[in-house]
RNA sequence: GUGGUCAUAGCUCAGUUGGUUAGAGCGCCAGUUUGUGGUACUGGAGGUCGUCGGUUCGAUCCCGAUUGUCCACCCCA
């Protein structure tokens, strides 16, 4: 038997662990559901025909694609397939990349059942067939948020609210919400005359934190760009806080351009209402967002003050069921935060320190076989008074039962032997003071607090 | 998919210029204290040095492969 391990790219969560987890998916979810956002779960695996070509062709490399059962090349000549064109016929489902293509799915499937506009959160792991590094696992939890069928403004702004309630109440403070418009980018290409290569120029430009001005323009060049084009697509990478002259600075630099209408006026209704919160928001030409069915505003949001990817993510589409067949345009918005990064980033500023978690409040301590019974219906008594009670299985040394206590984090022990028994008492006593009392089991439960 | 790094106790890591018995701290178990913890002291358990193969009289150490790790690129949360 070879030592046991997991596959590459996961993890298990300790109790220890899942406390500082939960922290986190909880605080999300609590916000979520303050914006009236409804909770949808869907299943692992999805039909392979439902993930494939959602993602280009990198993204469907990274899926991780699940065996048909039974004997599956049983009818197969297998000399008739290379590696590629066997996949379909072996594997028919696979599991989920993304919690965006599955809502999509949903949405296509139960159109008829859906009043919009259809706001719903989904917490669940997705995977990627990635190889794992710093920020990022095969297995890994997405927390989404998408808003359909609406294209209010209303939604971009609540989503920045959400990040900043998300982020306040994490403890986060040092992080920036990036936000551009695609057609924003669409009318930067326009103006440098370069609109055939709006796909490639935006993946370059998305790099600009990692490579550099010099190096977009060295890529920018790669891709056939002249000068002028070239300058004229660096001049408008700079990040600038959002704010009215921002935009009207932008509306000017490109005016006599196609797109550029929209993205101004979708940017001054945003504004509107934001009204004057727009702390930590920058507009960020730079910001590309590989995805490509994003069609407005998109979003991006970095720690500043730790070396990690981005945290959380998002952006409006147009039309994110046509591609399930859906004739009527569901327009949306979403956006999604990455747990994982969240817990690494929070785990480096030390943001967790301020809490201990306690797994229990409450220990009873029997010393003897007689005692655990008479603590049964007293631990009964606590549960339902909301405490998180347990009574030690075994009547152990009181040293062991109290050390256990410790490393459980429980603030009260209980301890009944004999003595206890006989006068229908307990002995209670706080493990953070070291205070002890005995009395009476009338009323025990209001001694503890 | 490409390049690099590392792999010794449950964890973090020493160490052996290739040689008999591989160490520390933390953690764990027990005792000092047979009903009073977090501190202290004492003792104990736990490793075929990732796996397979090669070189050698002899390999944890050198070489190769393999698996895993971490990091960077691509891409992305």
């Amino acid at each position: 038997m070879s030592k046991p391990s997991i596959p590459q790219g996961t993890r298990d969560f300790s109790p220890e662990l899942m406390s500082k987890r939960k922290f986190i998916l909880n605080t999300i979810e609590s916000v979520y559901q303050s914006f009236g956002f409804m909770q949808l779960e869907t299943p692992a695996m999805e039909n392979l025909n439902t993930l494939t070509g959602k993602y280009g062709n990198e993204g469907d490399q990274l899926l991780f694609k699940i065996l048909n059962s039974g004997d599956y090349i049983k009818d197969l000549d297998l000399n008739a397939f290379d590696s590629k064109s066997l996949t379909p016929k072996i594997a028919e489902k696979g599991l989920r990349y993304d919690l965006t293509v599955p809502l999509a799915r949903f949405v296509a499937m139960h159109r008829h059942e859906i009043s919009f506009p259809f706001k719903r959160y989904q917490i669940q792991p997705v995977w990627r067939a990635d190889r794992p590094q710093k920020g990022r696992y095969r297995e890994f939890w997405q927390c989404d948020a998408d808003v359909l069928g609406t294209d209010s403004l209303l939604c971009e702004a609540d989503f920045i609210k959400i990040y900043q309630t998300v982020f306040a109440k994490l403890g986060i403070q040092d992080y920036e919400i990036r936000i551009n418009h695609r057609k924003l980018l669409e009318a930067v290409c326009e103006k440098a005359d370069a609109k055939q290569h709006f796909k490639t120029i935006t993946i370059i430009i998305d790099k600009a934190d990692k490579i550099g001005v010099d190096g977009v323009a060295r890529e920018l060049n790669g891709i056939g760009l002249n000068e002028t084009q070239v300058q004229t697509v660096l001049s408008l990478l700079n990040k600038k806080s959002l704010s009215i002259e921002t935009i009207a600075e932008f509306e000017q630099k490109l005016s006599g351009t196609e797109s550029i209408a929209k993205a101004v006026e979708d940017f001054n209704k945003l504004i509107a209402f934001c009204g004057a919160d727009l702390n930590k928001i920058v507009l960020d030409g730079s910001l590309a967002r590989g995805l490509d069915y994003y069609t407005g505003c998109i979003f991006e949001v970095v720690p500043t003050n730790v070396k990690m990817g981005s945290i959380s993510g998002g952006g409006r589409y147009d039309n994110l069921t046509e591609v399930f067949g859906l004739k009527e345009k569901v327009s949306g918005i979403g956006i999604s935060f990455g747990i994982d990064r969240l817990f690494d980033v929070m785990e480096e500023l030390q943001l967790f320190d301020g809490q201990t978690s306690s797994f229990a409040d409450v220990l009873f301590c029997p010393m003897d076989e007689a005692a655990i019974n008479y603590c049964l219906p007293l631990a009964n008594q606590c549960r339902e008074k909301g405490y998180k009670t347990e009574i030690y299985p075994s009547a152990s040394k009181l040293k062991k039962q109290l050390d256990y206590a410790n490393t459980k984090n429980i603030k009260w022990a209980i301890i009944v032997g004999d003595s206890e028994i006989e006068k229908g008492e307990v002995s209670i006593k706080n493990l953070v003071d070291g205070n002890q009392q005995t009395i009476d089991i009338e009323n025990f439960v209001n001694s503890i607090y």
